[in-house]
DNA sequence: GTCTATAGTAAGATAGAC
DNA sequence: GTCTATCTTACTATAGAC
């Protein structure tokens, strides 16, 4: 019986669902062997090995090593900018409309999301990753903060764009922080923390 | 005359010059190697041929690739520090006893330095270095900001870490945006600019 | 779509003459 | 101390059967 040992039916179903299988057992795979070894000390064998996949398959859905960190990387900050968009947008239903509030709104769920999935974000700013990634991560954070409703009026001048950084890299490092905190109730101080520091630099604006 | 070939002298004078000039080709030629390409692209060959030299003679003096890195990461750490030290006993002979003050007076010479061997800085905060360099380096400049005066009261606990991590990386990325800047008179705006978010920053005190 | 086996490649490291 | 030539290794990436 042929369509058992292929997992085929009539519908199609089953096949489909043994593609997204995977998929998801390789990218599941590729977490844990990433945040376990990091990225250039992992290597695809490793990483297959886990997912009880191959070579081939690895390359079929994701093209190579780098892509498939690649893939990791781009779940992983979805999340975290699906949940701070959740945020602010549920406290401008509550009629929260002060710029700097909305961003501290914005940037607790972005720090929030770094405490669930700690693993990842420990990842993804070690400075381990496939050649250039660390400009492609930097330029998606601070794309992500410059969008903010606070800081929409900077201009283009490097001055602003130095402000943009600033707080990028402060929220950046407490994202760090947070991930590498204890426990809970110690991620939750650190993150208070981080918003405070945050308050104090946009205090007085762009310098 | 095998005295001539060799280049030796009854003194040695000339043996012992031309094992430092080794030693500087090597070393130069690596800051126009690693500065051009990147740590990982940049292969043992490339910087042997701008050297003059042969890959056995880096091995020499280096042992490898990662040592010829981090030496050449030492002597730009040593320069930085040793400009922020002589900046703030400068400042101290001169009768300036406020911890931030001093505190800026150091930091101000750091990004001094950032601005002078921008090609260095670019490198050795690009994340491209050998596995672990990134933690050496964090740990290297956390370090130095930890032992300020105005910080020496710190405590271990994880708030007191974030607040020296925060300003640490506040530090970090004005010296990536100084290394960055346009001429000689935008990294000093951006300096300026700088050291007031750090004041800010500093002005409450650990949160 | 999935797999195994293999090819290809690049670069770091070493040995040993001079 | 310096050099050339060679080795070794480890991995990514592909080819081709099922």
């Amino acid at each position: 019986m042929p369509s058992e040992l292929t997992g085929r039916q009539a519908g199609g179903a089953w096949q489909w669902s043994r593609t997204k299988q995977t998929k998801r057992a390789l990218l599941d795979a590729a977490r844990d062997v990433f945040t376990e070894q990091g990225f250039s000390n992992a290597s695809i064998a490793d990483v297959v090995e886990r997912a009880g996949s191959s070579v081939g398959s690895l390359y079929h859905h994701f093209g190579g090593k780098n892509e498939l960190f690649l893939a990791l990387w781009q779940d992983h900050q979805q999340a975290h900018e699906t949940a701070a968009s959740q945020a602010v947008a549920k406290a401008r239903s509550e009629e929260e409309t002060d710029p700097t509030a909305l961003f501290c709104v914005g940037a607790r769920a972005y720090l929030e999301g770094s405490w669930q999935r700690r693993d990842l974000a420990m990842l993804f700013v070690s400075g381990d990753g496939p050649p250039g990634f660390e400009l492609v991560r930097r330029g998606r954070v601070h794309e992500w903060i410059s969008q903010n409703d606070a800081l929409l009026k900077l201009a283009d001048t490097s001055l602003d764009r130095l402000y943009a950084a600033i707080l990028t890299s402060l929220i950046g490092e407490g994202a760090r922080e947070v991930a590498a905190a204890r426990n809970r109730r110690s991620a939750g101080q650190i993150i208070d923390a981080v918003i405070e520091y945050a308050t104090r630099v946009m205090a007085g604006g762009p310098a």
